[in-house]
DNA sequence: AAGTATTATGCAAGCGCTTGCACAAAATTC
DNA sequence: GAATTTTGTGCAAGCGCTTGCATAATACTT
């Protein structure tokens, strides 16, 4: 088999424990040795086994990336790509493997998580989803072992690290956005409220329309589903109500676009008849037709935040709970009119 | 600590090793002593360790994914999720668990597949992409680790594992396609031909042209870096060519889209000025004006098949290396006109 | 009833590494 | 120059599990 710590060890004239500690670069190993040792490693070319180091050390340098389930990759782009190369940056730099959940069901992933803690596959996970009422985050809660979410936890916000976006000042801002250009009939096409991301939008959007003494409107809102299951109809009928809205907040990009297909099949024009402005700001968004007023999410930065974060975690397992909301820029194209009088 | 093997032995009157072989269910082992033992480990939540385990059995059940880099991830929307979501549905019907790779740069990548090799992290290797003369995978392949690669291999096709689209074939379709609509001068614009893909697609588009008697054309060419470096000045420069293209191929509906907004501030029409065809098939692209055509090249298959074939290459190191194309599909939207008489 | 085959379990030696402790050698102190 | 401290290395006991081999117990032959 390839060559151990012990074949290094006989022919350096050594203990293996010196061998091991030279690896270290304990600081009680002479210069000498090491210099020999390490001439001896690299003219046999030894290279550690992980499996046993971790083993006998009791960690894995690894850490864990849950994902809500994978079906549901392809409709967040970018956010997923994103996310991984943000928190890939910061697992690089500290040397820390990435372990991916591969689940497609919550019970699934979630027997995957119980493995990887009680099976001693990561030293932390990262959560790349809030849920209301999550058996997984639950679990990790109360097994007390070290993870952050990419997102706001519904219940036991103090107890939990994690980094999210303001949610709900972001839906707020973009309310105001439009009623600043005149807007009073909003409409919100919503995300399955049972993620917290998008009921906190949901709330901000609800919040602001306080604010500005317009109260919230059933007939203003769709959710997810109905989009889901017939979003042509669901637009059509939004826009024959007896007053239409005259802007649309859409929980996405990729539902924005496909709003926007629906309007024109309906005759209606992006910005002149109806304006649109969304959230995620996709990479696509600044190139296709209408040009999207969306708010950019900073999902790389989310990452690299949850990961900081998580190592702090795992480093001192008793530090108290925090978390960091990221910030978020809205990009201002040509989805959105406005209507005040010159 | 967690309770172990011997704690569970101790606990049922047996010995570790009959623990053991309770847990793989071992024939040997009488069906009054597993459930005796099962009952024992049930009641002391035992869990099993992973890294032990497999640091004995000399496994890892771990595969390793391992992308170009992590900062191209924004770009190959939707490759990456699409990919992933495949890799995972097999991975995780197989129990197989998943490590990524993080690195920033071709070294980097490249040091850490070593450390997934020598280090014992996983038991065989999925390239996500297929370099020119790339390192990462010479050094694979002269170890003779399992691996496959998502993407045609430059050298010793014969000799590696790989899953791909003919992309040299479907390029060739897309010309063709456009000849049929009577399109003789036609445009491309290509990736990084550093990637075979790209190389690929490149080959099959001169190949088409030459089927057809149309000479290949440098100037209806624009490479990728040129368009990256400042693309809209490239389509003015193409566009303002004596004889203009009618119809451009773009290798990505991401560049498609940046294209047509080029053309469109040089109001240029698509598709009644010029046609667009493009490959990889984004999911906006069905929802975006104008609804792009584009060759829908199935990663999800792609990740599939790509993790099948690793996992018989893993069971049966000494089989013979093969490949597979996985089918592509075009969508004809409304991208591309035609120009043959009625 | 003795011999053979089969079934069920245990023993013990790993897998390759880390680390607390002991201890010898060298350096420092007075 | 003896006593003390510092420095450098080795010993051996793990980490928690697997597995080839031996052996005990039981079942099957004739």
């Amino acid at each position: 088999m390839a060559v151990t710590i012990i074949d290094v060890a006989r022919e350096a004239n050594v203990s293996p424990s010196t061998v091991s500690r030279v690896i270290a670069d304990h600081p009680r190993i002479s210069e000498k040795t090491k210099k020999k040792v390490r001439e001896v490693m690299e003219s046999m070319h030894y290279y550690p086994n992980f499996q046993a180091r971790n083993l006998a050390a009791r960690t894995t340098q690894t850490i864990g990336v849950v994902m809500a389930n994978s079906a549901t990759l392809a409709f967040q782009n970018p956010f997923f790509p994103e996310v991984i190369r943000g928190i890939s940056t910061t697992a690089h730099a500290c040397q820390l493997g990435l372990y991916l959940s591969t689940g497609g069901t919550e019970e699934e992933i979630f027997q995957e998580v119980v493995a990887m803690v009680q099976g001693r596959k990561v030293d932390g996970v990262i959560l790349l989803y809030s849920r209301v009422d999550d058996k997984t985050l639950n679990y990790l809660r109360e097994m007390q072992f070290p993870f952050t979410i990419v997102g706001r936890p519904y219940d036991f916000e103090n107890q939990i690290d994690f980094v999210d976006n303001d949610n709900q000042q972001i839906a707020k801002d973009v309310v105001n956005y439009l009623v600043d250009l005149g807007h009073r009939e909003i409409a919100f096409i919503g995300g399955d409220v049972h993620f917290v991301v998008s009921a906190d939008r949901l709330e901000g959007y609800r919040a602001a329309l306080e604010d500005h003494q317009l109260s919230y409107q059933e007939k203003y809102f769709i959710q997810d589903y109905a989009f889901e299951q017939d979003g042509k109809e669901a637009i059509r009928q939004l826009m024959a109500e007896e007053q239409p809205p005259t802007a649309i907040v859409a929980h996405d990009d990729s539902v924005a676009y496909e709003i926007i297909r629906y309007l024109e099949q309906l005759e209606i024009r992006v910005p002149e008849d109806v304006s649109i402005i969304s959230f995620n700001n996709h990479a696509l968004s600044e190139h296709v037709k209408p040009p999207l007023t969306s708010v950019d999410i900073n999902i790389f930065e989310l990452g690299i935040q949850a990961t900081e974060l998580l190592l702090k975690r795992i480093k001192q397992p008793e530090r108290e709970a925090s978390h960091q909301f990221v910030d978020t820029t809205l990009i201002v194209r040509d989805s959105c009119q406005s209507l005040n009088p010159r």
